[in-house]
DNA sequence: TTGTAAGCGTTATCAC
DNA sequence: GTGATAACGCTTACAA
């Protein structure tokens, strides 16, 4: 993994940008013998005017003989729409996003969009400045899945006037369009189900409760629990600061070093917390699910194959970021849409991670 | 994934102008008293002209009081630079392009640019199209993880002047620069591990030999193999169209089905086939890896953990991307530099999944 | 139906 | 040191 070697140069062909001139939309007019402004009418298809078949056969012909591809730049300074959004995201390395990403990029395709990306790495800082450098007209629009229940960058994006949709989480006021999961609905189940297998001492890795991801999950298994009689005491309630393996591992330490007696039951805020939460129980010793049961959020890919496979709840993320790409555009089009929240309904996945209680006290 | 040209207008966005308008470098200028050049050359600190230190000052305070930001599109128009980059790949839902992704941003965000990523779903006029767009000088430069053995989008990028390095991947003749991994040595490692616990009889799921990844990977393992006096049957050989964990299963079904006798050890040309095969494996009743042994490529997160553990090639996919981001932005500094290619040495994962040969025939 | 001309906001290149 | 001016390449009222 360190060893590196750099082979020398095959021959470089040509000399670089130095060389061929763009090709220009004058180049295409002189070439067609027609004005510019015709040329762009035609290639860009305003349907406003129309243009002779003729002329405008004429135009194309020039255009692909030229091998003439419109600047970008030059036409974003002019319509004042670059045709491309930001994607802000906390870490693309966690598994939940990609998904969400290709969801959200395949939509904008067929819209005529390209996607910009950036992590920014739980910093709100980080969010912040990558939000200025999106928005400095560089993008449209922007699809934030960092959102915090007050969020600095939303109140920014409204009082800049950027469309604006958050995805995967939202905000506390609704002040801004978020394509979400509905997490009380999933935690609602996997709490039913865990009662269900005769569980008593429960406990949770929760994150922090400005993410209402985080807040609505850990809600959501409060009042789920509370519909069984059962609850969550303080004791057996770790947040992590941040939503990976080697946090879940850190917390399920100390989760177990509180007390004598394991809980009967690590529920997640989501697959890699309780992916850490599962190996640092194994690390002591403990078996899931004979021991102690551990269940994750997201159903991220190859949780289904680990050893026990995880009890999960799974969504449709491609269309969570689908439908968050279309909320945007539709902003884009109007920007007079009202805010709009779109809860997409999760799925509970039994898994072996969550079996009956120990027939210990 | 081809048909993103243009759509019709439907109405001209007012991109993000809600109401207040964006305060221009002339509305500094005015603010401070001096013109708008002066402004530009204190705020994009160009040193061939030196500003009195007072009317920087008062440039600054005035900025910083009307919230300047500047037009980056506009910027661009005049400085033919956009300062963002635009990263190609296959499928970002693919575990092994996002860590790759993460390193290159990193490098990206220190260095002031943006990053533009596209997916293009293995399809090659996808990758021609996202290219064609991309270069509509909406990014300085190029990374391409999609590069074939020998690449139109490498050819026009080369013809066209654009800045391209290739990642993961490289072409036959090595015509631009890149960063790959040393895929031969990989295959070298696990081949002598394979032969060393007495397998003879070795199945491979390789990819398109038009990728350097899959081509190295196949003859890697096929000279590692001749080391030890093994070989690879032709009926033991089997393409997949994508390296997804469907196709491993499909090509594994194949394999099983050719001949009567399984055979000791089916490796996968990465992680994905791998799983898809095992799963494919455990249907039918073969017990990994007392019946039959499966290894894959890549270590992507928590094949660790599946049951086996998959015994596969580890490489570090950060540093790759991050060494990529620094070639493009040494080819965009001086555009004259030689193509490179940087190899980075993996290093075999020996997990439970590769076991010893069965005591079959 | 097509041409004319005025920008879009910034920066490079001159003057002074 | 600072200001004036002319692009950068394209789009779009408006004119013809």
């Amino acid at each position: 993994m360190t060893g590196h070697e750099n082979t020398p140069p095959t021959r470089r062909a040509a000399p670089h940008a130095a060389g061929a001139a763009r090709v220009k939309i004058t180049d295409v007019a002189a070439a067609a013998g027609v004005h510019a402004s015709t040329v762009s009418r035609v290639l860009r298809g305003t349907s406003d005017r129309r243009v002779s078949p003729d002329v405008a056969d004429r135009i194309r012909t020039a255009a692909e003989r030229l091998g003439y591809r419109p600047d970008v730049i030059a036409a974003s300074l002019r319509t004042r729409s670059t045709r491309s959004i930001g994607a802000i995201v906390h870490d693309i390395t966690d598994p939940v996003y990609p998904p969400i990403l290709r969801g959200i990029e395949t939509r904008l395709l067929e819209a005529g969009y390209m996607m910009v990306t950036g992590n920014t790495g739980y910093d709100p800082e980080a969010e912040a400045a990558m939000f200025e450098q999106m928005t400095s007209r560089l993008v449209d629009g922007v699809i934030l899945g960092t959102t915090r229940l007050t969020d600095p960058v939303v109140e920014r994006a409204l009082a800049a006037g950027v469309p604006l949709v958050s995805v995967l989480r939202r905000t506390a006021t609704g002040e801004c369009s978020a394509v979400v999961n509905d997490c009380a609905a999933g935690m609602h189940a996997l709490a039913q189900a865990i009662a269900a297998r005769g569980h008593r001492d429960i406990a949770a890795i929760a994150a922090p409760q400005d993410l209402s991801t985080a807040r609505e999950r850990l809600e959501g298994l409060r009042a789920g629990l509370a519909a069984h009689g059962l609850d969550l005491h303080p004791e057996r309630v770790v947040f992590v600061p941040r939503m990976d393996a080697e946090e879940g591992w850190r917390a399920a330490q100390t989760l177990l070093d509180r007390r004598a007696a394991p809980p009967h039951v690590i529920v997640g805020v989501n697959d890699l917390v309780a992916i850490g939460a599962l190996q640092a129980c194994q690390a002591r010793g403990l078996a899931c699910p004979s021991d102690i049961s551990i269940t994750g959020y997201n159903d991220i890919p190859l949780v289904d194959l680990i050893d026990p496979p995880l009890t999960t709840v799974t969504m449709d993320l491609p269309e969570i970021g689908a439908r968050s790409a279309d909320l945007l555009l539709t902003h884009l089009r109007d920007p007079a849409t009202e805010p709009t929240l779109v809860r997409v309904r999760p799925e509970l996945k039994l898994r072996a991670s969550l079996g009956a209680a120990p027939s210990r006290p």
